[in-house]
DNA sequence: CTGAAAGCGCTAACAT
DNA sequence: ATGTTAGCGCTTTCAG
C-alpha cells in the first residue's frame, strides 16, 4: 500500500495529482468545505477510493491548532463509577463535536502526572480529572497556557478549577436523620479512612444529623479506617456482639455496606442498614435497605460541558465547586 | 503566557533563542539525545524551565512517523470485564513505552466505525477493538496501511486478525457436566439470544456436556433470548412452577445468573446454581454458588503484546484465535 | 559535538 | 471556484 510517488500512505499530494487538481481542492473536498464544484469533487473523492487515502488528523491539527479532543484521567478503570461519568462525558463532548480519551493513574499520584503532562503535550484542548494526587499545582502552567482542568468527584489541591463533586455531606446527613427520625437509638456508622476526602465528609454529615437532633454520637460506634469489606464485616461483627449493638448501620462506602452485610446476613441480626453509594446488584440483596445514590450521568454531562465552555471561552466566570444532589432510595429484595 | 515572538506557547526557536543555541541543540535535549554537552544542555533546560517550553508531541510524531498509542475500543465503558481488559492492556503496553487511549462504542456498530477510523487518522500504531458490528471489512485498509488490529471477547468478521476470546464452550461444558456428575438430573439452561457470539458458543458447550453421557437436554429446559435480569428470573419462576422443575440451573451470564438468583432466594428453591462470568458481589449472594471464571487481566496483557508484536514487525506469523481458560470457583456466602 | 536546511501532511492567507 | 505560497513545531539528513 505504497504511495504514487514510493512512499508510506497516500497523501494529499498523491491525490491532488492523481486527480489533476491542486491541493487545496483536494483539502477542501476532505473537509466538505462549501464552494466546490461538484464535478471537481466527483473527481476527487473517486482519488481518494482509489488510492485509499486517509486524512491525517495530527497534520491537520498541527496547522490549524485545533483542539477537538479533551482527556479524561480516571483513578481507576474497573470503577464503574468512573466509568460511567467518563461515558457520560464522552456523549456530552460527542455532542459538540469533541472526542474524549480516557486514561488512568490507576490511583497512582505519579501516574497521574505523567498521563496529564502527556495529554497536554497530545494537545487536548481541557482535562476532566479524578485527581489521586495531593498536590496539583503541577497544572497550573497548562492551564495558564489555555487548557482548562475540572476536577471530579473529589477537590483537586493548590490550585483554582471548576470541581463536580457529589454532596458527600447533605448524603450522609439525610441517611443518618432518617434512620434516628426511625427511632433507633443506637446507629453504627462505618468509614474508611478519614484523611480521604469524601470519608470526612460523610463523617461530618453522619454528625451533622446527630447534632440537628441536639444528640451526640456514640463514639464506639463510629469505626474508621475500614477499607475492604471484610474489615467492615469485622468491624460490624465485633459491635453486634457487644454490650449495647446498634440497630442500624450507616455505612460510608459500598465496600463497608457489602462488609456490613456479610455480617448482618450471617448473624441473621435485624439491623436496618443505609449505605453511602449504590452498587451492583444492591437489588440482589435478601432484604431491604436504603442506599445514598446520586446521577451519575449527570455529573459527567455536567462536568463535560462545563469544561467545554472554558475551552471554548463561553464561559469566563470564576472557577466553582458544584454539588450534585443525592437522594436516598430503596434497594434490596422486598420479601 | 504567550511566547517571546508574541504567539502562543513557547516553542522549540524560543528555548533555542533564549538559550542561544540552536533549534537542533534544543531539540537534543529535549529528547535526551546523547552527545551533548553538559554545560549547554543545562543552559537550555534553564531556559525550558524559564519559558514554561512543553513539548508538542503531534509535530514531533508528524516528522518521525513514530506511532506511540493504540487504541481500545470498547463496547461498553461501563462494562466492568472490558475495563479492566484495558487496564491489562495500558499496562502491558506501558512497559514498552506505548500508550492506550480507550474509546467506546457503546454497542453501536456505526460508532465503532466512526471511532475507529477516527483512531487511525489520530496515527495510533494499532486497535485493540471488542467488535460491536457485524462486518470488519472496513477495517481492511487500515490493516494493509499497517495499523494492526486485535479483536478481544468477540470475533470480527470478514478480516483475518488476532483473536482473544475466552473459551466459552470449554467453560460452559465444564460447568454443566459437573452439575450433571452431582447427580442432577433436571438441568435447566439459561441464555441470551443465540445470535450473539458468546452465547451460541456457551450453549454448544452446555449441549456438548450432556452429549458426553450419551443424554440429551430436555428442551423445555433450555430458554434462550433472555435479555435481561428479569426476564430470567421469570423465566425460571416459570420451570420452578412446571411440573417437573429443575433442580439446577446453568446460566449462561451473569445477568442471567442474576435474574435466576433473584428467582431462587424469593422462592427459597433448592435449586443448586452455576454461572458463566464471576460478577461484583458474587461473594455476596446469600448461599453457596458456582461461577465460570477467568482471567481477565491475562487476556488484556497477552492481546496488548501481541498487537504490540505485530506493530513492531517482531511476530509475523499467521494470525491466530487464542482462548483463555476458564475455572469453575466458589462463590456466595456458605453458612 | 553542533548547526543549517529541508520537509513531515496539512491548513490558512492570499491571490486569481 | 480554484490555485499558490507560507508555515504549524518538530525531526532528520547532511555539513561543519
Amino acid at each position: 500500500m505504497r504511495n504514487p510517488r514510493g512512499g508510506g500512505h497516500p497523501t494529499m499530494v498523491d491525490v491532488a495529482a492523481d486527480a489533476g487538481v491542486s491541493l487545496k481542492t483536494v483539502s477542501r473536498v476532505v473537509n466538505g468545505a462549501p464552494n466546490v464544484d461538484p464535478a471537481m469533487a466527483e473527481r476527487v473523492a473517486a482519488s481518494i477510493d482509489r488510492l485509499g487515502y486517509q486524512r491525517n488528523a495530527l497534520a491537520a491539527s498541527l496547522r490549524s491548532g485545533a483542539r477537538d479532543t479533551i482527556g479524561f484521567v480516571s483513578a481507576d478503570l474497573s470503577n464503574t463509577f468512573y466509568m460511567r461519568v467518563a461515558a457520560a462525558a464522552a456523549a456530552a463532548a460527542l455532542e459538540r463535536g469533541i472526542r474524549l480519551i480516557v486514561a488512568s493513574s490507576e490511583e497512582d499520584a505519579a501516574a497521574e502526572r505523567t498521563l496529564t503532562l502527556d495529554l497536554c503535550q497530545r494537545q487536548v484542548g481541557g482535562l476532566l480529572v479524578v485527581p489521586t494526587a495531593s498536590d496539583h499545582r503541577y497544572l497550573a502552567p497548562e492551564a495558564a497556557r489555555g487548557t482548562p482542568v475540572v476536577f471530579l468527584d473529589r477537590p483537586g489541591r493548590g490550585i483554582v478549577a471548576d470541581e463536580f463533586l457529589i454532596d458527600n455531606r447533605g448524603g450522609a446527613r439525610a441517611a443518618v436523620a432518617e434512620l434516628l427520625a426511625a427511632g433507633h437509638e443506637r446507629v453504627a456508622v462505618l468509614l474508611d479512612a478519614p484523611t480521604i476526602f469524601t470519608m470526612s465528609e460523610r463523617r461530618a454529615g453522619a454528625l451533622d444529623a446527630f447534632a440537628a437532633l441536639g444528640r451526640a454520637a456514640d463514639p464506639r460506634l463510629i469505626v474508621e479506617d475500614l477499607h475492604t469489606p471484610a474489615a467492615a464485616r469485622a468491624a460490624l461483627e465485633r459491635l453486634l456482639d457487644a454490650e449495647r449493638p446498634p440497630t442500624a448501620v450507616f455505612c460510608a462506602n459500598n465496600r463497608s455496606t457489602v462488609g456490613a452485610l456479610e455480617a448482618i446476613l450471617a448473624a441473621d441480626a435485624p439491623v436496618a442498614l443505609t449505605g453511602f453509594d449504590d452498587f451492583e446488584l444492591s437489588g440482589l440483596v435478601p432484604r431491604p435497605i436504603r442506599v445514598v445514590d446520586y446521577d451519575v450521568a449527570e455529573l459527567g454531562a455536567r462536568a463535560a460541558r462545563t469544561l467545554l465552555d472554558r475551552i471554548s471561552g463561553a464561559d469566563e466566570t470564576e472557577p466553582r465547586t458544584r454539588l450534585q444532589p443525592t437522594r436516598l432510595v430503596d434497594r434490596g429484595l422486598r420479601r
